[in-house]
DNA sequence: CGATTCTCAGTGACCGTTCACATGACAGTG
DNA sequence: CACTGTCATGTGAACGGTCACTGAGAATCG
């Protein structure tokens, strides 16, 4: 068993202190070139590594950032918005030479949750926490004492990063009304996601009153997210005496779910009745008719809240403590003018 | 600033030696419940939490994993059947008390690629490398002498997990064949992903053989996985003198970009043209007609990999070195006789 | 030209665990 | 009752970096 190359190994090949060859690793901008060169051979040579576990005991960094996604895996690794969210993060840490720790789930007694990973043990330096599902688990990681930055709404006194909700909804909604519908139904999503919800909800609300009409008190329904919730809601919003002629569902999943339960009740789409979603998913823009919804521009949400903690870390504190990231109306084939010849 | 307390503090606390406290935290059943209980209660008092580093110092274990995804970022996390072997990987790496430390990337001297992360820094106790797109960063990342397992196919000696890619094949091809077709045109995936690519085309050849049948062989194209290249694979295809009745693409997003094209084009569907993909993707089932297509079962794949990967850290070598996981047709609207009133 | 500053490199302690081994108490044995 | 073995706990040295100082020689200055 060759024994890995130390720091002190690399100071004995390389004639200087193991000091030296430390500063080496690190750039130090005061080590002369001759000798630099002298030590990076000798690491070459001896296909030296360092040690991250020694590196974080001395530095008490690791370089590493956790990111909590309280979520069960099978939703969280279905939601495009939190993959997306990954995704940002994934993209600002890796350029910047941090890590990413994954962890899904919510229940803070699992012995597989966030709450042993990242609380119990100290092996991350800060944390990204998705805070969609609301749920204790923030409470509890926020205990923890790490520098923490939250993707969603939260009440905690803690730095946060969300989409536009409110404006996207706002949006979806004042197009809904310019295209002459007034008959406007609400797939909500679940009321765990309280704040996010609400909202959006008050995008819809404010578009309603900008354009002097009263939102229709009747039309909304719960989903709680997938497509199959989506096409439930639209079936019991379709049975209603007076139906609605567009369906604006809160993420895509529940829209797609809606367009498939209205092509199956042969409704002609978008004459008969219009559909947005949000979320702005990649199979929006493959169904038939492409659906419009809200691009929420997730990947630059998780790569902000990266670049936030980022900041935190070195002890920059942000100039906010919310901040928010706008949403963009993508207006695809779904939305029409109620009655309007395809 | 209040120092975290270490084992020594809580050995203090309790009144015994600082091994005695690492023997409770790691579970030393020769422990007495009362000393046990002591430290404990001293810990819980404390709100002692063990350093991730020294711990990795002194065993020499991280207890991370390394996922390396060498894709481009973009790719990566919309690749239905990548997100899922993060998943399957995750849920089991979770259960089993590991981290994930995802990577993505493929040019190994970027300096933010997981060569820096994994193989220079000593951060992972194990790899797990997705091997689609072939590429160097297997070669080069094998060079860190970790336990590796890859997902994928391989050339060189490494245990490796990977699905029944030929048998899906096999499977789509004789459901068209049985269904009447002849002339079965193929999307094929990019060069790059050689292998896999070939063991599905191997399935296709074997059904049109074991049915007697000679494979057409002027209807094959070449996508990029994307909906764009399926739709413009399919555009070719259809431009034929002598169009296919079936289209075989080998991934649902150009399944679904053909699919599109068809329908632009006025096919009645499945009537005129049936298509199939491979992936089984969320989308697969959303669409209208909603598509035939392959399950890969990836979250399995993940799943298993890791289970590999961590009997190898507790020095358990597999049974075999090359592992394949089933995969499952899924027949739905998009396959029909050719020629079939709809 | 001596004193002072600056630059570059070296020294040794320390971070908080685990590991290998030592020790002490106590029970069982001849 | 001394002797050995076993079990529970203690002791001190790694592990491989970083940090705060120290020191030697060159450069600067009055």
């Amino acid at each position: 068993m060759s024994d890995r190359p130390t720091l002190r190994t690399v100071a004995a090949e390389a004639g200087v202190s193991h000091q030296t060859v430390s500063r080496v690793i690190n750039a130090d901008p005061t080590v002369t070139e001759a000798v630099r060169d002298r030590v990076l051979s000798a690491m070459r040579l001896l296909d030296y590594r360092p040690s991250a576990g020694a590196r974080a005991l001395a530095s008490g960094r690791t370089e590493v950032v956790g990111l909590v996604l309280p979520h069960n895996p099978g939703f969280a690794f279905s939601n495009d918005h939190l993959i997306r969210l990954v995704q940002g993060a994934d993209q600002e840490l890796t350029t910047r030479g941090y890590g990413l720790l994954l962890s899904t789930r919510e229940v803070p007694d699992d012995p597989s949750s966030a709450y042993r990973r990242f609380v119990q043990r100290r092996q991350v330096d800060g944390l990204l926490v998705e805070a969609g599902a609301g749920g204790e688990s923030l409470t509890v990681l926020r205990s923890a004492g790490y520098p923490t930055v939250v993707i969603g709404y939260t009440a905690e006194d803690l730095v946060s990063v969300h989409p536009d909700d409110e404006g996207g909804a706002y949006a979806v909604t004042q197009h809904l009304l310019a295209l002459g519908h007034r008959r406007i139904a609400v797939v909500n999503g679940p009321r765990e996601n309280g704040l996010a919800m609400a909202a959006r909800l008050r995008g819809l609300h404010r578009a309603f009153a900008d354009a002097h009409r009263d939102v229709p008190d009747d039309l909304m329904e719960h989903g709680d997210f997938t497509a199959g919730s989506g096409y439930a809601a639209a079936e019991r919003l379709m049975a209603r005496a007076d139906p609605p002629t567009a369906i604006f569902a809160f993420n895509d999943g529940m829209a797609l779910g809606a367009l498939r339960l209205l092509r199956a009740h042969r409704h002609a789409l978008p004459a008969d009745v219009s559909v947005a979603g949000f979320d702005d998913t990649e199979a929006a823009d493959l169904v038939d008719p492409s659906l419009t919804s809200v691009s929420l521009h997730s990947v630059d949400v998780g790569r902000r809240a990266a670049r936030i903690l980022l900041d935190l870390l070195d002890g920059r504190a942000p100039a906010q403590r919310e901040h928010v990231m706008p949403s963009t109306l993508k207006v695809r084939a779904s939305t029409a003018p109620p009655g309007a010849a395809r």
